[in-house]
DNA sequence: ATGAAAGCGCTAACAT
DNA sequence: ATGTTAGCGCTTTCAT
């Protein structure tokens, strides 16, 4: 059904090479035969069998694009940014995610080894040496989108955690005057979580303010891990004024204690977040929160990732997107 | 690099075409010829070239999954029920969404056009006509998830609207016992908009409530629409003692609105939304709601779009999908 | 500037 | 049960 070359080298009354040349543009081809072939090409409607195409020149233009198991709302829109670029250069995007049925490690082995894909983008916060191993083997361009970015030899493009949370943190002691400022955690063996603990406790040092230890308090970025952190933070003999809770469903937590125990944000207590969910801007009183354009980092690696599929062999690039902060109501 | 049937046949010494066989599993292949190819195929790390495979064959076993523009919360769920069913059968996921630079039309094409795609998951409210010309002319099957379930002649998987509407509105009346309820509707122009009204109007009359019309508010989906619409409800002589909101942001709005006023919720006007966003269970009150089940949608979807891909050719399927009555305590 | 022909890795007749 | 071979649609040498 779908036309071919060959159907349009017969109408065109050329060769099939010239054809193929005309369609990839090579300059050797003659204006005018160029022209006629393109028109025959448009009446009867040619699309390139892309199939065929990837297969004789041995590469994909198919980019894979690999998710943890959970799904979160950050990743449509990261997928908007990875489809939006890649489209942009003639790419398809491909999306598996890991699952009970299917670990991280075999979801990249299936879209690789095939030679369907002829790069991956991979949402992970590290890389198991295993899974090095299969992207090496494989000789398929990579680009991870982690917290992590310091690691490894190869592109990674993160969040800028660090400077995020240190802002956010000197915007409470600068701006807002807060002198005794808690910090609800992320788990500790959660590297964006130390980053953002690192951001929070130099921006207190910078700027001479003194935190006590026990107004730090490990959470699970979870709200009920929130709310008994805040709890936990209230019943001090001396509380903090304000607390920063390493991502925004803990601060959620916050609000819910204040709630029942009839204190009010940010008389009482000021709160800020992190990531700026879409939940942030919708609570009473809003969230003040840091965040980051999920969708420019999707479209970041999706870049560097096409650079190299097209062989680019320049040094492994570290990317960290500024995050920006979201000034409301809450503190 | 990566090995071929070619080099497993010499190492076994056998023929590619036995190889391939093993391969395929064909039955006409002695057992322990396929046991040693199978052997050398794991020591050779062997993969098949799926670009060369779909190529021969003339078929792909990749779906395609058409967002529009917007980027929603359930997009990723959705994602994950097709991924999660295409993986079960071999298949891959591949995205492609419209955005400002590519019209829904040119997304599928391209997708179709190079037969890289040998199926295609549509999720459109309505298929225009020229996207139907399309999709016949490439002759891919395709399966459209939609509010829309009486449309066309082709596979449909939809929410149950009508029935989920119906149900939560009588659930405010025959449970909670109100019978001035009031009901803030999306777009008249909206297919889920109208079917939800339908439910609401018709679960009052069959419950014997009688609805005012200036009780029925056409809103616009967004939370502000939700709180003019809730102004202007409560402005009223007589005041609804509840509302029905066609979706959780128009309900979020009358939350705010009441806040505003100082009217408590559910005590001075119950609330129910439509979805189940992820901020539904986090309001305070929480929101009573309807949730459809959204990665089981993509999961039939993908499952008859696989079977079509094999081959079945029965009547298209309308698919009906059933909410879920989440009672909270906004009503 | 154009054509002829080889070949990519695989499947599927056809032959044995 | 296995081997031989043609050919899928395209790109790419190598000729002309």
């Amino acid at each position: 059904m779908a036309a071919t070359i060959k159907e349009i080298a017969k109408f065109a009354n050329v060769s099939i090479a010239t054809v193929s040349r005309a369609l990839a543009n090579d300059e050797k081809v003659k204006p005018e035969t160029r022209q006629l072939i393109m028109e025959v090409a448009g009446k009867l409607n040619y699309n390139p069998n892309l199939l065929a195409r990837n297969f004789v020149k041995k590469q994909s233009n198919i980019i894979g694009m690999v998710l943890p198991d959970i799904s979160d709302e950050f990743f449509s829109e990261l997928i908007k940014g990875v489809d939006e670029t890649s489209f942009h250069s003639n790419f398809f995007t491909m999306i598996t995610s890991s699952h009970e049925n299917r670990s991280l490690e075999t979801a990249v082995s299936t879209l690789m080894g095939g030679g369907l894909v002829g790069g991956i983008i991979l949402l992970i916060p590290r890389l198991s040496s295993k899974l090095k191993e299969i992207l090496h083997f494989n000789r398929v361009p990579y680009v991870i989108i982690s917290g992590d970015n310091d690691i490894g030899n190869y592109d990674v493009v993160s969040i800028d955690n660090y400077q995020a949370a240190y802002n956010i943190t000197a915007f409470l002691i600068r701006e807002k005057g807060y002198r005794k400022v808690a910090h609800i955690t992320g788990p500790s063996d959660n590297y964006d979580a130390i980053i953002r603990r690192n951001g929070f406790t130099d921006a207190c040092r910078d700027n001479g303010v003194d935190v006590k230890p026990e107004w730090i308090i490990e959470g699970k970025f979870t709200r009920k891990s929130g709310e008994e952190a805040c709890e936990r933070l209230l019943s001090l003999n001396e509380r903090p004024q304000a607390v920063l809770a390493a991502n925004d469903m803990m601060a959620l937590g916050c609000y819910n204690v204040c709630l029942n125990k009839g204190l009010k944000i940010p008389g009482d207590l000021g709160v800020a977040g992190f990531d700026d969910i879409f939940l942030a801007r919708h609570l009473s009183p809003s969230l003040t929160t840091v965040q980051v354009n999920i969708e420019e980092v999707g479209k970041i690696a999706t870049k560097i990732l096409i650079s190299r599929m097209l062989g680019d062999t320049s040094e492994p690039k570290k990317i960290k997107v500024a995050a920006q902060l979201k000034i409301r109501n809450s503190c």
